[in-house]
DNA sequence: TGACAATATGCCATATCTGACATAATTATT
DNA sequence: AATAATTATGTCAGATATGGCATATTGTCA
């Protein structure tokens, strides 16, 4: 993985350490993260889609606009589940879900 | 959703009430834990399909016999991350991820 | 530019998930 | 059937995620 990809990442609130560290990440971690990235950005795409803002969103959440805009920045404080579900509850086809996966 | 489903997840340790309110369970919880219980499956077949036993698999992701077990029954106190984590750990391809959306 | 709308960040109390352990139930193997 | 191996269930203390609030930052448009 490239310097890129790792300041993307300590951008968005990951602890990442030194370049040594970093490379260290298991493979599954940093599948992990690709994936939650994904996902947020599929969320933040139908959103737009849907002329919503994030407050909107937010109670169609039952959620608040600060959670959201976390979960479209792929806070590592947001869980793949809450992703998920907030994908379902905007209406997101499970093919364009499992597309984050590809 | 027949009344077997229902005595399926309440089997699992869904709090699921009566017929009507699991009638009116929302399209996304329901969504979501049939997605749930698909990685659940993907898993399973994924550590048997190796021959590991739940021990085995626990040693490898780090964690407890008892809770590769609730992770391959759906527990609902098992999260979405952790599966797919495992799934990642134990060598599922993205693919092979993607198909439980479909 | 200034004012306003939208999004991002930091923090916290509460809620939920985690690994671990004990033990029960089930499934081979002899 | 008896034993051993494997899997399932209950519980709990510690860890992590949650919504919500305050406030900062960014974007938009007059």
């Amino acid at each position: 993985m490239e310097d890129n990809k790792k300041k993307r990442l300590e951008a968005k609130g990951y602890t990442i350490g030194s370049a040594e560290d970093f490379l260290g990440l298991s493979g599954v971690e940093s599948e992990y993260i690709e994936l939650k990235l994904a996902l947020s950005q599929t969320l933040a795409q139908h959103r737009k889609q849907k002329n919503l803002t994030q407050i909107q969103l937010a109670k169609l959440l039952k959620s608040s606009q600060s959670r959201v805009a976390k979960m479209e920045n792929g806070n590592p404080t947001v869980s793949l589940d809450i992703l998920v579900k907030s994908l379902i509850a905007i209406g997101a086809t499970k093919e364009s879900i499992a597309k984050a996966f590809h």
